[in-house]
DNA sequence: GAAGATACGGAGGTAGCCTCCGTTTAACAA
DNA sequence: TTGTTAAACGGAGGCTACCTCCGTATCTTC
């Protein structure tokens, strides 16, 4: 009866409690000591062996991801919230900044998913698609308000906000970026303008090194 | 008498030969293996000892400076040249078109340089200093001329650009960063303030990913 | 050619990764 | 309760890479 109609047993109590330890012990360790610290200080932090670590977590990218998932969660959301503003430009401005804070609060989370852009892991594919959806709407909305210009995706824009966060220890990169942010927003208007000066927008190909 | 008044021997051949021996081992082995391979590896493949290795460079970052500031030196060289060209704004997009390519045939850069910059190393000073210093008078050109918002700073440039191109193992990674630089400078123009025109024309690229 | 400075190399101590398996423990049935 | 058994536990151990240290080899200089 109940839900375990498919002979499954209930799971242990003991699995369950440790898998939270492990997170929670992950979740502080990471954030105090970047995404590269020793999953065994992480095992000891939890009180488990080293081998309860593993079997819960197989790699390091799975927990990252389980402790990371929840976080891309609330960020999505808060791009499907701004889907109801009324200037479909401002509200991509405003979720661009509150990312910014976001990312300064999670310090972990950045570098990790900076790793796991290198390592094309899981919870990069789906913090990428899951932001990407959310975002497409917002970008979607300005274009069809022909307020934005359309041919930049989801995921570029993803990459150009990640790239810029991912200098996140520097001094000052806050307003750093933010400017950046701005900069970046005025850009993605459609210019009315052709040309204020020269339009470069031709192949300029720079007579530097290219091979050939 | 010579060069040598300050009572400082020749420098022995085998430390110079050995030297470069590593260097050039290390540059096939980092654009191969990315920034973290293994420095045992690298001193095989030089075919010295691991002992001498590390007395040549003591640091991981060590290494990476003596094989990326060439690198560095040669992107900043270019931006240097661009000084004469006619119209700043787009002196500044073709040193950032530049160096996308750039970065696409030295795929090890990037990523050393982004380990660079969370480990706040030499590398990562030097290159921020001489890059600046290149870019901030195109910068600096363009502002003076009125053509380009002038609360933007060579740094912030930087960030952007290799925080961009920090994603450049994903496909497309490059018309991505393309356009979003395009996106970029088109924000730096100084604007006229526009407000959101609802004119969406040459916005009308959707299936235009292509190389042209 | 000898002396002395300089550089070489790799053994060895440390640390983190990950696997494997004997032991323990919780869930379920009787 | 108690017995059975599947599931989970933990940590020893093998491996790889990092980095240091120092006896030995080699080069420069006189």
């Amino acid at each position: 009866m109940d839900e375990h109609t498919d002979q499954t047993r209930k799971p242990r109590a003991d699995a369950v409690r440790n898998r939270e330890r492990v997170l929670e012990a992950a979740k502080a360790v990471f954030n105090a000591g970047g995404p590269e610290a020793s999953l065994e200080a992480v095992a000891k932090r939890a009180g488990v062996g080293i081998g309860t670590l593993y079997r819960h977590f197989p790699t390091r990218e799975d927990l990252f991801e389980a402790v990371y998932r929840r976080e891309v969660e609330q960020l999505s959301e808060f791009a499907e919230q701004l889907k109801s503003a009324k200037d479909p430009v401002d509200a991509l401005r405003r979720w661009l900044r509150s990312g910014v804070e976001f990312v300064a609060t999670k310090k972990g989370m950045v570098a990790a998913l900076a790793l796991a852009v290198q390592s094309g892991s899981e919870l990069h594919a789906f913090s990428f698609e899951r932001l990407s959806k959310a975002i497409g709407s917002l970008l979607d909305r300005a274009a069809a308000a022909g307020a934005m210009r359309a041919d930049v995706s989801p995921e570029d824009l993803l990459r150009a906000f990640f790239g810029m966060c991912y200098m996140h220890d520097q001094p000052g990169w806050q307003s750093s970026v933010l400017r950046m942010l701005d900069v970046f927003v005025d850009g993605l208007r459609v210019q009315p303008v052709p040309k204020p000066k020269a339009r470069a927008s031709k192949a300029a190909k720079p007579a530097a090194k290219r091979k050939r």
